[in-house]
DNA sequence: GCATCCATGTAACCAGTTACATGATTTG
DNA sequence: CAAATCATGTAACTGGTTACATGGATGC
């Protein structure tokens, strides 16, 4: 899932590598850190399917208007600009820019409405690129881990087969794992909610 | 971290394989279920490592008291062992019953307060058999961990370089994240407390 | 006697990790 | 010029996963 981090990121600014990690870790749900030696090769990974290239002169400056914004991402792409298109050619150790292409953009798309996965950082990651999605396929997005939770919630508070000695420790536990599927289902239900009134907000003001 | 959860179980009674497994699914912090293709070759190692050991005949037909709890367990093994020691020897492929070794309860109680690895599966792991280690053992654990979800927490809501344009998406999240931190370090707070007011309960009455 | 669960295992794969190797650039 | 930081990458490993192969026992 390391994927729809490193495409949301880029559909941003263009990153090279090493920028792109700094982004990753306080990026939600991407704990610990991102190694390099996993980004890396992902990066290599989507380079050879085509979603993502190496730009190395002028292709895309960052437009114009995020210069407001990430002075860190510019000052990258400006220093790693200047080194390429100055002296000859870069050697063969450079920073190397990247930048989406616009199979890479489908892709992310793809991956961002794609609800089968129900990993908890897929999740995160999705939600934190998620404004790049209409309100309807947001709402999509929501609802489907609102099902996920409900369904782990149910899993949590059944049977309790074979609970015969449970410690108290074990019991406490337990507890605070149904307080936090709980806690997370109030918040993505406001989540929700204020997804909807976006949506039929205009047409009609029903159903909360 | 799937070892901590076989020896702990295998702790409580002796148990085949399949059994061990449904135990590990409802136990707190091995989501989504622990599957054969882990769970098998993890006994295999486990066995190798001389931690447990395939219990045949009437080793150990689960001593006297353990009759109160766990029934099904109890089944499990007597089927085994009717098996094994009734007709044949048992086909090529019957059930086997692990126990875990001396040197295997030695194992749990060093993984038990292995303090350094942080990880949030291996520490729900660990508070699931911690009734197996002194007040003071337990308390490491818990403060252990404190450390660690302050650290997070601290990290989360430090510098929050290039945080330009966060979504309203994004920020949801980070709250979500903080308040779930919180929510965490109150709950080992109370486990901490209590923990604490075990160990000098007799002794004196302060600190709370 | 057929389906279904119980039961064990292997093989291929996956998404990441750490440790290592390498070198360029900046800064005190 | 040395140390720190920036930067890219490879190799070996970790801790699992799914899919597959196999077969015994139970229930209807």
């Amino acid at each position: 899932m390391i994927d729809i981090a490193i495409l949301g990121l880029l559909k941003e600014h263009d990153l090279h590598g090493y920028e792109l990690r700094k982004r990753l870790v306080e990026l939600p749900g991407s704990r610990p850190a991102v190694s390099f030696g996993s980004l890396y090769p992902a990066l290599g990974r989507l380079e050879r399917a085509g979603y993502v290239k190496a730009v190395t002169h002028e292709t895309s400056p960052t437009p114009a208007a995020p210069m407001s914004g990430s002075l860190a991402g510019e000052l990258a792409a400006f220093r790693a600009h200047r080194q390429s298109a100055g002296t000859t050619d870069r050697g063969s150790r450079g920073k190397k820019v990247y930048g989406l292409t616009d199979t890479g953009e489908q892709r992310l798309h793809e991956l961002l409405v794609e609800t089968e996965v129900a990993d908890d950082r897929g999740f995160e990651a999705r939600v934190a690129f998620c404004h790049l999605l209409t309100t309807a396929e947001r709402l999509a997005l929501f609802e489907a881990r609102r099902g996920e939770l409900v369904r782990r919630r149910d899993l949590a508070n059944r049977p309790t087969v074979a609970d015969d000695g449970q410690t108290i420790y074990v019991r406490s536990l337990l507890e605070r794992d149904a307080a936090a599927i709980a806690a997370d289902l109030a918040w993505l239900d406001l989540l929700i909610s204020s997804e909807r009134a976006r949506k039929d907000g205009a047409g009609n003001g029903g159903e909360q």
